[in-house]
Order: C-alpha cells, then sequence, then structure tokens
DNA sequence: CGATCTGTTAGTAG
DNA sequence: ACTACTAACAGATC
C-alpha cells in the first residue's frame, strides 16, 4: 500500500493509536529495510512518540527527543497496532508500549525503509525533494511542468517534482484528465495542466476519504477496472494497457488523449 | 513453471 | 544537466 493515498492512512492511523506512550521494547529483523545503523533505531527505547506527519510516500513520527521515526513502505509496506503475543507476518519492525500495546511495520517485500533521522526537513531535501501532491501550489506546478521535456506520466510519478504520486494514482489521474499517459509534457495546454493539477487534488483526496480502500472508492475510478479489455466506466470505451516510462499504464483511449 | 506487481536506485547511454 | 531504459531488490499471486 504505498502511494500518497495509503501513507496518509496509515499516518491518521498511527497517529489514533501509538501517541504519547512509553516505548519500552524494539525488535527488528535486521537485514537491506534498515538503513540506519541498529544502534540508531534502538534509540527509540524508552523515548515517546509525540507526532506524526507525511511528505510524499514518506511518514515520520517524532518522539519526545530529538529523533524521529521515518517509515517508507517500498512496494508492499503497511502498519498495525495490536496487543497479542503473535507478530504478524513479514513484520520487520516491532514496537512494544509500556500499556502491552505493540505497532509493527510490516513490509513483506523488503523494498521499504526504515530509519531514525534528526533533522527531516534535510531528509526530505534528500530524498523526496518535490513539494508533497497535495500541498503543491498551481503556480509551482505549471512551473515545474512547463520545463519538463519528457512524458507527462513518468513527470508526475518523479518524487524530485512532486511527492506522492505512484503507478496506480499516475494513471487515475491522467485518466480523469483525458490525458494519454504517454504525451509529452510540453504538448500539453493551459486547460490541460490546470485539469491535472485539480485532479491530483481530488483523486488523492477522495482516494484518502476511502481510506486508500479500493473497494470504497467511487464506481466510476479507473482503479476498480485495471484490466485490458475492462469497459471504461466513463464511456464506452474500453480499458487498454501499455508500458510507459517503464511501467504498466492503464487508459482509456477513447476519452485519453 | 514464467510473468507480473502500488517503489527506489544504480548504472548506462544518449 | 536532463531524459530513457534496464536490472536489481524479495515475496506473493496467477
Amino acid at each position: 500500500m504505498p502511494e500518497l493515498p495509503d501513507v496518509e492512512v496509515s499516518r491518521s492511523y498511527l497517529a489514533h493509536t501509538v501517541m504519547h506512550k512509553k516505548i519500552t521494547d524494539i525488535r527488528t529483523t535486521g537485514g537491506r529495510v534498515f538503513r540506519s545503523p541498529q544502534k540508531d533505531i534502538m534509540k527509540l527505547k524508552n523515548r515517546s512518540f509525540e507526532d506524526t506527519s507525511r511528505h510524499g510516500k514518506y511518514c515520520f513520527l517524532d518522539t519526545d527527543s530529538k529523533t524521529t521515526l521515518v517509515l517508507h513502505f517500498g512496494m508492499t509496506g503497511s502498519v498495525n497496532y495490536y496487543r497479542d503475543n503473535d507478530d504478524p507476518r513479514h513484520a520487520v519492525l516491532v514496537v512494544t508500549f509500556s500499556d502491552g500495546h505493540k505497532f509493527a511495520f510490516i513490509n513483506i517485500r523488503k523494498l521499504g525503509k526504515v530509519l531514525v533521522i534528526e533533522d527531516k526537513e534535510k531528509f526530505i531535501r534528500k530524498n523526496s525533494p518535490g513539494p508533497d501532491a497535495l500541498t503543491i501550489s498551481k503556480r509551482e506546478f505549471m512551473k515545474m511542468m512547463r520545463a519538463k521535456k519528457g512524458k507527462i506520466k513518468p513527470a508526475l510519478m518523479d518524487q524530485k517534482n512532486i511527492a506522492g504520486i505512484g503507478n496506480i494514482y499516475a494513471d487515475e489521474i491522467l485518466y480523469h484528465s483525458g490525458i494519454d499517459p504517454g504525451r509529452k509534457t510540453g504538448s500539453l495546454d493551459e486547460d490541460s495542466l490546470n485539469r491535472i493539477y485539480e485532479k491530483i487534488r481530488s483523486v488523492l483526496i477522495t482516494a484518502v476519504e476511502c481510506g486508500a480502500d479500493v473497494e470504497k472508492m467511487p464506481e466510476n475510478y479507473l482503479i476498480k477496472r485495471r484490466k485490458k479489455g475492462s469497459p471504461c466506466p466513463l464511456d464506452k470505451g474500453m480499458i487498454n494497457k501499455r508500458t510507459i516510462g517503464g511501467r504498466s499504464s492503464y487508459y482509456c483511449p477513447e476519452h485519453q488523449q
């Protein structure tokens, strides 16, 4: 569950579960997911989480000291708050609190990241420097896009441009904007760019409101029809698939040009 | 069995 | 400097 809506839903979940409780134990599987030395991860012990934030696909948990726990979900991350003895399958990090509750970061494919850092702003500048997709201004977006040479979909997915959009939501945004994912960004007029800007907001906000749950999303969302040959919910077209920027792209040739 | 998958990053080439 | 493409990572699923 790794794009902006999923990360935001997880952040909100953590904000309602793991705040203001003393951390009594930290367990990790180690391995490539951990991008800080183990001793830095262990600094969480005896601390408590006091605040949450998110930038693009990164989730941050600030502690009561100078440290922040950073989570990146990769392709298969999720979080779980519970209190039994059995930890979830594929948990790579388990944090235990003084009240007996636990919080696990689950990362099946181990393509995610876990770090403990001291300077969040510096971290963002280095790892996901684009403005967050939900806070970028229209002016910033326009300026950014007008400078782009390549295709629109890879431009939307590049975290150096805008933070938070991945393969699924890039398709969704372009689908509702009526723009072919392979269009050259430079060929898009003011109107099209405006439309994309608005759809970034509306699609991502809608997805967050649905708890990033595909089942709860509107019936006219492409995410429910990501299959070649599905009928397009917006017109008489048929969903097609082709590779753009090295990633599978689903779109309706009937209304996306 | 092989292909595919919501992400990132290093390497290469233009 | 920017863009484009590939492989690698690791496990599940079809």
